[in-house]
DNA sequence: AATGAATGAGACTTCATTCAT
DNA sequence: GATGAATGAAGTCTCATTCAT
């Protein structure tokens, strides 16, 4: 608002840098730590940017926080969508969203634990964002569940239910990977798959093969 | 009932009773709070216990709320394995066990929050203890799953898998209703249950009636 | 002053063995971690005595701290005079004093290390008891150079000064012994011995034949 | 001088200026107080530094009480080099060291206290402290004996207890002089020369003169 | 004589945030 | 834009001492 106008564009370029950077230290701290256990001065050191810099980018480190959550969530849940977009049938479109992420999450080991469990250490403040990013998740599966309903695909369920549900399944299967050395999401993504099919009466192309 | 604790010390389970008395307190602090935001002040404060008298049943905030969760999750084990007992067939037990807990988490939100989310909120240290109650309750649920295989009521499941998938669901379920006004788990009792059954290959009694 | 009469002696009896126990954990405890990091829990759990029963006998951790350097510095005195008394000359008593001292001590480190610096850690109130027990130690050997001076064995001294500089280094020798592992006191005393008479101006036995 | 630390901060060299405003203070309150006794809210005060500013340069009490100490250890060794540099004789060097440090404590009943006494009441973590300081004095004596007895003014004598020896004398006069209000180690200085000049066998020019 | 639960003052340390430079 | 010294509010835990039984 009062920087000089001719560098405005160049600085502009590297302000958004910086805050990049910050974001990525932020995520692998708090990924590590948890919120709380996470100090900003680790987020800095990584980056070899002061307490102050840091400051001067993000207002608190509960906005950093959030803004490290609003990131990731936003390229998984893209992500999901894009893999339901690429499928012919709405049962295949729900299943490959939870495919997806489920192999995402596999894939790093960061982005699942910030966005399952990691957030809670935050307090009772994080209760609004997990909200707001559980239900973005559960609207992607829930659009197609409701869609497959409509096409007679599946029979009737109450999908916000079973959107929840399978979130809460899968959920739960990253969270004991993450903390108990449990077997991959990748690993259990079929099974588990052929087992959120069955639960809102589909069989998927899976149930036959992948697993007798 | 007011005062200095009561004055009747020194016979011999008057420990037990201030035990008893601290964890109730603890149970309800951090439930409201989370393990970082609780203050050992305010469980003190709530019984009129110094902080001395605190520590000196308990050695640290940390194995307090250990043994908080472990005397909450205990009786709800308890719990659902008696509800579980009372049934006929393997498939009810199991379905019976996840009703129960829903029925009784419905009941009380502090004893949802504590072991649902709070937990978290400690830091890494937790990882172990959660792991430890949740194999609890998915090993209720898996025994009766199993059985239900071998009786040949299902199909064969990775009943490991299931009974997470089933855990999952409901904490969904439960972190939904706490965190965002959901639905109670006890309104979703009866879908949820269909939903599960179902995901394993049962028909519930419930899955013609109940839901139309 | 309110006991049964007939019960007395027994237990005056009963209540000095205890006084005794209670200052033999306590010597122990203190030689090992200091004044202020000797708990009074930890002088109980060694005798088995409750905390309370300690108070009983014993009004303060200081005034009990006192009575263990007492018992022990008086033992030791005796042990020093007796040992001086044995002796034909007064160089040789003044000798003799600090040899049993030296040798005594290194046999007890306890007995060292409560005596040479723990009583530091009391803080500032230990200034006056450490004044007096080194007061009593220099005045075992100051009354001997007197003598020698008086008997023309020695040439005039300051034998206050002459004491304690016999003290102190007797003092710093003991303390690098339990703090570095240097020498132990036994193992210096014949050198020791000699340096500290060449000192005043006598000549020891020792002198010609023990360190050639 | 007053209000916040001068405010005119970030020069290169103020982070040092602060390091020593809080030595300095440290080692006023450590002397006064004993280690355990001093509390890191006084220094602070002292300087009108909080105490987060104070731990922002020190990390914890005990890395600053050995601060204090390897500071005035330093100060005091050099001044005793020194004295011991201008002399002419290997005899001459050491009784000069000695008187150098007597002399100074004589000033600086402070550092007098910090160093001889204060650093007990750590606890038995200051062993190794203690001996690093005393062996480096005991070092700057000893050499000098060792020259000396090299050059034949002196007797063989064993060095490294001499110098232990005179030490501990030292020791005793000033600790004799800081809790029980002893005649100050200036006053002593001549005597104790002599006495501790006649103990390795020289025999000092203020032998005949200076206590006729 | 002894027990041991309870007190309570207070210590050290942490760390998000600010702000002069 | 960035630095980093400083703030200050809190937090957990310690432990000598007391006192009802």
């Amino acid at each position: 608002m009062q920087g000089r106008p001719t560098l405005a564009t160049a600085s502009s370029d590297q302000r958004e840098k910086t805050r990049e950077r910050i974001l990525e230290a932020a995520a692998a701290v708090f990924a590590d730590r948890g919120y709380h256990d996470a100090l900003v001065d680790e987020i800095g050191d990584r980056i070899s940017l002061s307490k102050g810099g840091l400051y001067f980018h993000f207002p608190s480190k509960e906005e950093l926080f959030f803004s490290v959550i609003d990131r990731l969530a936003n390229k998984l849940v893209s992500k999901a969508e894009k893999a339901a977009g690429n499928q012919d049938s709405s049962v295949d479109a729900a299943s490959a969203a939870l495919r997806e992420v489920l192999f995402t999450l596999s894939r790093q080991k960061r982005l699942a634990r910030i966005l399952m469990t990691q957030g809670y250490s935050m307090g009772n403040s994080f209760a609004e964002k997990r909200t707001e990013v559980f239900d973005r998740f559960a609207d992607v599966i829930q659009v197609h569940l409701d869609s497959a309903v409509a096409e007679g695909t599946i029979p009737e369920v109450d999908s916000r239910l079973a959107s929840r549900a399978w979130l809460g399944a899968m959920n739960e299967i990253v969270v004991h990977w993450l903390y108990s050395n449990g077997p991959s999401p990748r690993e259990c993504a079929d099974d588990l798959n052929a087992l959120l099919l069955r639960s809102v009466g589909a069989v998927s192309i899976n149930e036959s093969d992948s697993r007798s």
